[in-house]
DNA sequence: AATATAATGGATAAAAATATCCACTATTCT
DNA sequence: AGAATAGTGGATATTTTTATCCATTATATT
């Protein structure tokens, strides 16, 4: 469904916006060994995130990435995708057609639109903010 | 969602299907061109459909690819998606966890699975029959 | 100023997915 | 039997994705 650049910048999102509201920043180590990731290649995924303002770095001792407070709640699942997979999951064809639609459309648009549409629909609704909360609790977990 | 040889197995098969509707075997070189796919390519994910009895080939002049008219209308999109790229879509974790279910699920888990189960009972819904038939009038394509 | 810390950016490397090539087998037709 | 046709199987190439390495920059602390 999302590539594994994808995966991990969600799985590293909630662990950043969950320590950010216990006011913690957190090193590029502490995500990836708090979701199991490849280091280096997480590096990358945070960068990324970073540039798109998701979340913040700061360089130097008392660095780190970390999430505001405040705009934490209205960052949704559907950012992060975007941001690293772009909208292909959103408006792409099921059956990988260029241009796919209500005029021209391939032998199944109808049906994946529906699903697709119920994905978006989830993705922006969803907030990182609220996916903590499992976390935290230990009722979710975000490595094996 | 698919891999691009899941693509191309959806898209032969619904050619092909059609093509047997009307009596005709195709060959590897009318599927590419139908569908627009790499042929050599194809070839090899044809020869997948066909060891998982979904497609049938015949050798020799004459020979070429075919759907049974009669067991047609069985064939769900499911079993394409299952033959080529596994049962990932239906049972894989949205965020990437090898083992992610109700007892220690990811964050997401409850809000994926929804999606993922609609998926599942669309793709076990549809048949590749039941796809011909706007191909066949025109009102679906299967290349740009 | 010197040192240590932590993210960044660029260059590579490794792995997986996609795509191509070609010799071979099976089949049909003459 | 010989020639032509069409799928098969194995090896290889290309591209994309995933992953690593390391020198550099920015910041904080002493």
């Amino acid at each position: 469904m999302f590539s594994k650049a994808c995966e991990y910048g969600i799985r590293s999102s909630i662990f950043i916006a969950g320590q950010s509201k216990a006011g913690k920043k957190v090193s590029l180590i502490d995500v990836a060994e708090a979701i199991e990731s490849p280091t280096a290649y997480t590096s990358k995924i945070l960068q990324k995130l970073t540039r798109y303002n998701i979340i913040n770095s700061d360089k130097g001792p008392t660095g780190g990435f970390s999430m505001d407070k405040k705009e934490l709640a209205m960052v949704k699942l559907s950012s992060i995708v975007s941001a690293i997979d772009g909208d292909d999951v959103y408006n792409g064809c099921g059956l990988g057609l260029k241009q796919c639609n209500e005029f021209k459309p391939c032998p199944v648009h109808n049906h994946f639109k529906k699903i697709r549409n119920e994905l978006k629909k989830m993705l922006e609704t969803i907030t990182i903010d609220s996916l903590t909360e499992n976390y935290a609790k230990g009722l979710a977990f975000l490595k094996n």
